[in-house]
DNA sequence: TCGTTCACG
DNA sequence: GACGTACGTGAACGAG
């Protein structure tokens, strides 16, 4: 069936629409916006280049509407009425999408007097009577209607199969078919029009019946089956709402049905054949996209084949009022004229003298960009294969170091003798004089500390500083990551060499020390080209967009405490560890047994997807509740409720999940993460991993160990120190709602903080007038609620309440304390304006959602934006304390108390036990006194110390 | 690869 | 009228 064809219909004009509100506001080059158009030309672009796929198009058309006049305003005069105007920056881009599309080459169908659905369906219905596949790219819901059509007893002579309607969502990138109809709508997609008249449009102004909306249309087709029947049944209905409702709106129903009614009959001014697509012709395509700054888009087609990845690297609109907010990471300034990366520019470094020249050269610049190359990711177990070095734009080199040795190489090629490298490297990788910057540069400093004994310093780190100028600024297409290639692509425009483009990926992957020289040259010290190019850029925009602060005083000075963190590690018990889990699998086995037999058969109890069946269809529970992916929620919340109606399985499930999780997640992950060398578990930290700039912990998670019930804490009891010592874990005490106190300025809480008093206490005296057990859970629950930035019903869900009561809960908090209404509204506000939030210390978080005319999308950014200068002052104060924290201990004549981990709003050390007595005020002071003197807080900074011969002791 | 669930602050 | 509903994470698992 090689010769299938499938033709794709483009409803261009509302995917622009769709686009201008999803996309940052952005210019040409004459100040033209071109937001929307980028968006449509990229999905063009995917659209096209999916060719060859099975499901691809081959023919393909974009519809779009000529006007707004129709056959439809002739049947009612208020259709389409009432619609307000475009927005203006989205009229002059309407030109420009016909603009595009002829740049690709692409045939453009607008015909006066019909609207771009009519046409739509024509072609369709065209199409499948000749045995094509049709996918219409497009989420109007009126189309829908088509979905999952064949051309059915209308075939064209000579064919025997029609074709097949389906439906493509570029935005969400999900293909629409007939389930997917009956799904949304709970009708197939012929009773869809039954459906759409009875509930309406109100962007169309379709009438349909007042008070009619989806759930209630579809339910009344589905149950009588058609529209006539559905207006019918109205008489034999008791009397309600819904009867007066569908005996007054009969004849609304009856006319939108006419409305919803695609035209299938529209001829064709565009042959069929004549759609063909047969690769697109580079020339109006790259004018196009020049005209328009889209460079990246250029950059792509001049690179020429494979398929594009994410678009980035649009010229940055110049900020508007609501542009703040939107506008996509990017520099401000032009870029620095450089020349184009050309990797065959690049030295391979051979021999020691040609080595020498390069650090001499360092020494002279003051500044180099570096980056190591091993045989892992994970640099506790990783072995140095080599390192590559930038002094310029194209002025790179590579030293490999560890390359050959296996039968992959005849002999192994020609390499600077390791040790003498090393001795060279080493006094220009520890000077002073000489900047050492490097991209995630914690991973070098541990990788060259381990393998060749060089204490990397000074350094700075690019990864960071875009994290400190951008966190959080990514929209739809336009990635807001902060690893390198993302970078070289975001401010340099430049598509680098990935890993896999070298080592290929999966089992036919080999390590970097087998990559030929050559090409490893070309990676290695592109990466270290980047690194220095990038630098160049970040480094001038710090101080210009208020960035330097927290990068020079909080996140800078970090680095090298995590990466000594990381390399101390932390023993576990493995025999423990081992015993545990032995535990655990034994009781998981009695449990599972037990469960298949009160569900009558055996099933997969890890399966979400059979646990909802079988509870809720097979043993006949209530109160099944489906979510979006058409699946029982069979969640803690969910079985809790089921184990209180009486269901023995419920509670059943809840504990083998508990033990499951406990065994895989945490007893045999972490025996596994033992490094063989030190004994021990070496986490790795991202510094740029929550946005807020809370650190988060990887391979394994040590952020995540149980605490909270009394068989997860065994596992904390298997964290230990080494004989003679002891662990001690140190921590803020109600950190977030003492800065809360601090930052909304409320006098009440911040009198209780000082006074040491339980604050939960305090608030429910606030609030309620009385402290018990009840109302002080109340008022916690509450004042987690405020941080998390409220909502009512969000409230009333955590208090089983109603929403209407939990506003009222919330108005009595705002009424006790004003302070936090105005904090709230005040951030908002300056969010709203600014694009970003601010903690105490200047780091800003961006919100590009904030001003989403989807709701769930700027609600959910509210709350996130209502949290962030909360969580994020906390993150920086606990970081302040960690640079601190060495020096003061050293200071304090304890050099052998060894700072471990961090979770959040904790420290964990391993110091021998006879200096407890005298590290305990030492971690103490440093963590209560971190905010200062950068900025004063109102509220004391309570720290709780515990040590003991587990972590668990320890708290 | 995605969605669900659940471990933490 | 419907939507999804507290903020921030990472890991394991099943299923497509």
């Amino acid at each position: 069936m090689s010769d299938k064809q499938h033709l794709y219909l483009v409803d261009g004009s509302a995917y622009i629409f769709r686009a201008y509100h999803r996309l940052p506001p952005l210019t040409n080059p004459e100040g033209t916006p071109v937001g929307a158009v980028y968006g449509y030309t990229t999905m063009l672009w995917k659209l096209a280049d999916d060719l060859d796929k099975a499901d691809g198009p081959t023919h393909l058309a974009v519809v779009l509407d000529k006007s707004s006049h129709s056959f439809r305003n002739e049947l009612y005069a208020d259709y389409k009425a009432h619609r307000p105007d475009p927005p203006e920056d989205l009229v002059p881009q309407f030109p420009l999408i016909r603009d595009a599309t002829r740049a690709f080459s692409l045939p453009v169908i607008e015909e006066p007097d019909v609207e771009a659905d009519d046409m739509i369906a024509s072609y369709a219905k065209a199409a499948i009577r000749k045995g094509w596949d049709v996918t219409i790219v497009s989420s109007d819901k009126d189309l829908m209607q088509l979905i999952g059509q064949c051309g059915e007893g209308d075939l064209e002579p000579g064919v025997t199969t029609g074709g097949c309607i389906d439906m493509l969502d570029t935005m969400k990138d999900a293909r629409i078919g007939r389930e997917d109809v009956v799904a949304k709508f709970g009708v197939p997609p012929e009773q869809l029009g039954d459906v759409l008249a009875l509930m309406g449009d109100s962007v169309d102004n379709i009438p349909g019946i007042y008070g009619i909306g989806p759930k209630t249309a579809s339910k009344l087709i589905a149950d009588n089956g058609s529209l006539a029947a559905a207006l019918d049944s109205a008489a034999d209905m008791k009397a309600s709402k819904l009867k007066e409702r569908l005996l007054e709106g009969r004849e609304m129903a009856e006319l939108s049905r006419v409305l919803v009614e695609l035209k299938c009959d529209c001829p064709l001014p565009v042959a069929l054949e004549d759609m063909k697509l047969d690769g697109i012709p580079p020339e109006p395509l790259a004018a196009f996209l020049e005209t328009h700054g889209f460079h990246s888009l250029l950059k792509r087609l001049g690179a020429g084949a494979g398929s594009p990845d994410r678009p980035t690297n649009l010229n940055p609109a110049k900020q508007s009022q609501q542009g703040a907010a939107a506008a996509p990471a990017g520099n401000a300034q032009p870029l620095p004229e450089w020349p184009a990366v050309d990797r065959e520019a690049y030295e391979c470094v051979q021999t020691l003298e040609r080595l020498e020249h390069w650090t001499a050269r360092a020494q002279a610049a003051h500044m180099i960009a570096i980056d190591t190359e091993t045989s892992s990711l994970d640099p506790m177990r990783a072995e140095l294969t080599g390192i590559s070095l930038a002094l310029g734009p194209n002025d790179a080199c590579y030293v490999p170091l560890g390359h050959g040795g296996s039968d992959m190489f005849a002999e192994r090629p020609q390499q600077v003798d390791r040790a003498a490298a090393i001795a060279v490297l080493k006094p220009m990788l520890e000077s002073d004089a000489v900047l050492k910057v490097g991209q995630n540069i914690k991973y070098d400093i541990t990788i060259l500390s381990r393998c060749a004994g060089i204490v990397v310093a000074p350094v700075e780190d690019t990864m960071i500083m875009s994290f400190d100028l951008d966190a959080g600024r990514s929209l739809d297409g336009i990635g807001g990551g902060h690893g390198m290639d993302e970078l070289a692509q975001r401010h340099l425009g430049h598509t680098t060499l990935t890993f896999k483009d070298v080592c290929g990926t999966g089992k036919k992957a080999i390590p970097f020390g087998e990559v030929p020289l050559d090409k490893a040259t070309q990676y290695a010290a592109e990466d270290a080209d980047v690194t220095w190019r990038l630098y160049q850029v970040l480094k001038r925009r710090l101080p210009e967009e208020g960035a330097t602060r927290v990068y020079e005083r909080v996140d800078r000075p970090l680095i090298p405490v995590v990466a000594g963190m990381e390399r101390e590690g932390i023993k576990v018990d493995k025999a423990a560890l081992a015993k545990l889990s032995e535990t655990f699998a034994e009781t998981t086995a009695g449990l599972e047994t037990e469960i298949h037999e009160l569900a009558g058969e055996p099933f997969t109890i890890g399966s979400p997807k059979q646990l909802g069946d079988v509870l809720f269809d097979k043993l006949g529970h209530k109160g099944g509740k489906k979510g979006k992916s058409g699946q029982y929620s069979t969640d803690q919340s969910v079985l809790e409720r089921l184990a209180g109606e009486g269901a023995p399985i419920a509670n059943k499930v809840l504990e083998w999940r508990q033990l499951t999780k406990l065994r895989s997640t945490y007893t045999e992950a972490l025996q596994a993460a033992i490094n063989p060398e030190t004994g021990r578990v070496h986490t790795s930290y991202s510094l740029v991993g929550a946005q807020t700039g809370r650190l988060s912990s990887t391979d394994p998670n040590l952020q995540n160990i149980p605490i909270r019930t009394e068989i997860g804490r065994e596992i904390r009891k298997a964290f230990v120190p080494e004989d003679g010592n002891v662990l001690l874990a140190a921590d803020y005490s109600q950190i977030e709602l003492r800065l809360a106190a601090h930052m909304a300025d409320v006098p009440q809480l911040k009198e209780a903080f000082a006074s040491g008093e339980d604050i939960h206490s305090r608030t429910a005296q606030e609030m309620f007038g009385t402290v018990d057990r009840d109302t002080r859970a109340r008022a916690k629950t509450v004042n987690f609620a405020i941080l998390y930035g409220i909502s009512r019903w969000g409230l009333g869900g955590r208090l089983g309440i109603e929403a209407d009561e939990a506003q009222d809960i919330i108005d009595t908090y705002f009424q006790r304390f004003p302070g936090i209404r105005n904090y709230i509204h005040e951030t908002l506000e300056s969010v709203r304006a600014k694009g970003y939030s601010e903690t105490l210390f200047g780091r800003k978080t961006w919100f590009p959602r904030i001003n989403s005319k989807q709701q769930n999308e700027r609600q959910g950014s509210e709350r996130a934006a209502i949290n962030a200068p909360i969580q994020g002052t906390s993150a920086d104060i606990i970081k302040r304390a960690m640079a601190r924290m060495t020096p003061a201990l050293l200071e304090a004549g304890l050099p052998d108390v060894r700072m471990l981990l961090q979770v959040h709003d904790e420290l964990v050390f391993e110091l021998p036990e006879g200096d407890v007595e005298a590290a305990s005020p030492v971690i103490a002071r440093v963590m209560a006194e971190a905010a200062l003197p950068a900025v004063e807080l109102t509220v004391p900074l309570g720290i709780e110390i515990g040590h003991g011969p587990s972590w668990d002791d320890a708290h």
